[in-house]
Order: structure tokens, then C-alpha cells, then sequence
DNA sequence: CGCGCCCTTGACCAGACTCAATATTAGTGG
DNA sequence: CCACTAATATTGAGTCTGGTCAAGGGCGCG
């Protein structure tokens, strides 16, 4: 059973920490590596990320699994058939959720209309996670993987680099096995390949887990192939 | 521009064929091989499938493409992210759907509602797909494919094999490239995967295009490691 | 009957995986 | 603050699954 499992706002659990109470929904704080809910888990509710990352994840019987989404802020987390969960989700960071009971989101209008375009919105990024899976190098989807934490670039209205340099300091909140996981890779390939990548000049590594530093944003999304094409 | 493109009922385009106009929303028929939308296009309606199969595709600029949704009836196409449709869509057999303007949808209260709980179900199709993008083998991933085949079969509520014999005759509408690029497989891939399954007597291949014989739905079943694990 | 398309099969190749050793970083307690 | 340990990451060598290139077969359709 999922450490964050109530339905309602009678309840709070010890790692929640109820912060504001809006009308429908409430907030819960959930720390790094706590799970929020197990795939199969009746799906009471669904969450709306404030702050931090989770993940949503699916195994196989003998131990492969797949990161089958990275959630962010802003993005919405629990989407369920038949009344389950479909895969477990866990938070990468410390993270800022509000949950919503199930029954009182389909109830209201508002925020159904603002749940369907914000799966909408998530569906396309499953689209392009498909393409990263099926098609692209290892190179391809490390280089993918990094441009999604650079939310301002890489897409159709991508502002271009800022002049003179077109560089970036990122903090990527997974390890070496979770990027494996996500991207349908080792975790020794993820190493090689992320070394490659900083020979080349493209990017460096930081010497505290997670620094990426990278030298030209524009030559790293060539390499990530995100072109809008068709 | 898709031949497919426009946004009320006031046009008719010489390739619809208007069978029934509801309310909100109007039917029409695709012939097998026709593009419903073309990726960018202005996404002005979403479909709802009625009888046929569509699929969504996207291309990498040096023409690798990756089929990321096969859409059979019941399912909806055509979702967006800023106005633009993400991805191409084509039919893989003639068929029938109802085509609702996106704002009158998003007007449309109990359609909203039914369309995100549809949503929600190709999301977590997503989710599988990705499980099998990234992290199954050839066989897996052509047994998982078939067992799409079988909606009855495979799920969370599997009724079961059907006594004595639980065997399938399946019709799929997709060549062994779409298969391949659907799979994140080669061509020579799919056509040997598939000799092989059928040389370990799970399946046989019928001499019309298409046809496959599942000598036993469940031992497909455990191939495909469709199990709901974690 | 013959052409074209799709599928199958074979031989070879390469990118990613496996297994294994080592290095680096993070965490803990003195 | 440092020493020690555990966890994570890197690197190397060898293997294997699936890709590439190429040839041949079968089916459908005019």
C-alpha cells in the first residue's frame, strides 16, 4: 500500500504536511524517494505537481523497469484505468503536490477543462518519449534528456540562444540508473555516453552528482534530433 | 495540409462523407491510407474512432519514424499541445469517426468529461508502450503487439482461456514496416521474430497478408510479460 | 503472364549489454 | 575536520541482440 493513500481531507498522514486547503484539493508535501502511490493502488486521487519532480515508473516480473514519465511542476501525476494507478510513482526531489479526490475533480468543470488540456500537453511528451525509446541513438536520448531540463529551448517557439554564449547550468535530480531507466539504456551506457559527450566539448560534468554543465545549447538540441518534422 | 482540415460542418470535402451530424461533432469516412492530420497542422477538431484503426506517427528528419499510437475504435486522435497537432495521423483500414470542433467540445460539459477519462486510458497505453519500447526484447515486443489483438485478453480482468482451446485468429491491419516502426524494430527484425514464434509453434502465420493463428492466447500472454507487476 | 511490392532469409556488422574491476562521491561517526 | 564505509559512477574487455546490406521468393493485380 501506497505511503499516501487517503482519499479525503479528514486524514493526514505523518510525512504529509497539510499546507493550504483549497476549496477542493489539498496540499502535501512529499520528501526525496518517498513513494505516492504503488501501480494497482485504488486511484483515489490525482496530483498536480506545485513543486519538485516525481516519476511514474512500471516493473517486470524479473526486475527491469521503466521510467515511463518524469513529472514535473506544473504537471499532473495519477492517471488511472479501471480505478488503478497504472505504474508506481515516486518523488525525485522533495516535492509540493496538491491532491485532488478523484470524484471532486470529475465534478468540477473548471478544473476538468484544465486537466484534459494539461494531458493533452502530457500525451505529446509521451509521443516524444516514444520516439527517443524506438528510434534514437543513445547519444540522441541523452542529448533529449538533458534539453528537457531546459524547458525555454528545444521546442516549436524555442527563443534561439542568448547572445554571446548559448550555455546552461543544469541540475539533473536522477542518478545514473534512473536516466538508464528512463531512457531504456544501461547504466553504464548512460556513463559512457554522457563521457562522450563531454569529450566532445558539448557538455561538462560536474564534479557534485547531477551538475551538468552544458557549453552550447543549440548544438546539443541539433543532437537531440527535436526537430518537428512531418 | 491535410486533406482532412476543416473545422465546422458548413464544408464538406469531396473525400467525407457526412453519415450522421450530432449535436456537437460530425461523422466521416476515411479510406484505408488517407492522412487525417499532418503534424503541425492547427489542431481545430479531435476524433473519436467509431469503426477502423488510425495510427499517429512522427518523423526524424533523416526519415526514421516512429509510430507512438495505434488507435482503434473507441479511442480519440487528434491531441495537441499549443493549437498544433504533435505527430501525423493516417488510417491503417477505412474508417468511420466523429470529428468534433475543439471548442465546441471543450463547451460541451459531459464530452469533456467523457474525453479525459478516455484520455486517461490511452495514457496509461502510453505507459505500456514505453515498457515495451525500452525495455523489452523482439519477442516480447511482437508478442505484446499481438496481444493487443485480443482486447479481451491480457488485462488486469482477463477472463481467461475459453475451454478447451484458447486460440485467436487475428487480421492486422499493419505491414511489416509499420509493424517494425511501431515497435522500434526493423523490418528483417519483425519478420524473423515473427518466423520464430511461429517455429516455436505459438503462432502460425496465415498466407494472406495479415493473418496470424495464436495457438495459445495465454503462453503469448506470458511472452509478452504483460504482467502487472509492482 | 509479368511486373511490382512486400516479405523472408542469409551473411556480416555494430551499438548496446554483461560482467568485472576500479574510482569517485556521499554519508556517518569519532 | 577527517577517516571509514557504502553507494554510485566510470572504465575495460568480451558478447550478443538487433541492424545493415543484399539476394531471392511469394502474392496480388493489371
Amino acid at each position: 500500500m501506497a505511503s499516501v493513500s487517503y482519499t479525503g481531507p479528514t486524514r493526514v498522514f505523518a510525512n504529509e504536511e497539510v499546507r493550504r486547503r483549497s476549496p477542493i484539493g489539498i496540499t502535501l508535501k512529499i520528501a526525496k524517494r518517498q513513494t505516492v502511490f504503488h501501480s494497482g493502488d485504488p486511484a483515489n486521487r490525482i496530483y498536480e505537481i506545485i513543486e519538485g519532480i516525481l516519476m511514474v515508473f512500471k516493473m517486470l516480473s524479473d526486475g527491469r523497469r521503466q521510467i515511463v514519465e518524469i513529472v514535473p511542476a506544473g504537471w499532473l501525476c495519477g492517471f488511472a484505468t479501471e480505478g488503478h494507478y497504472d505504474g508506481s510513482c515516486e518523488a525525485l526531489t522533495d516535492t509540493i503536490v496538491t491532491a485532488y479526490a478523484r470524484a471532486e475533480m470529475e465534478a468540477s468543470g473548471p478544473l476538468r477543462s484544465r486537466f484534459l488540456h494539461q494531458a493533452e500537453e502530457q500525451f505529446c511528451a509521451m509521443y516524444d518519449h516514444a520516439m527517443s525509446l524506438g528510434r534514437k541513438s543513445s547519444e540522441e536520448r541523452i542529448a533529449t534528456f538533458l534539453m528537457r531540463f531546459l524547458p525555454a529551448r528545444g521546442k516549436r517557439n524555442c527563443a534561439g540562444p542568448k547572445v554571446p554564449k548559448d550555455d546552461a547550468d543544469l541540475h539533473i535530480p536522477l542518478s545514473r540508473a534512473e536516466i538508464g531507466d528512463y531512457l531504456g539504456l544501461t547504466i553504464e551506457t548512460v556513463s559512457r555516453t554522457i563521457t562522450a559527450l563531454a569529450k566532445s566539448g558539448l557538455i561538462r560534468v560536474g564534479s557534485k552528482h547531477g551538475e551538468i554543465y552544458v557549453n552550447d545549447v543549440c548544438r546539443l538540441c541539433a543532437k537531440a534530433r527535436t526537430g518537428r518534422n512531418e
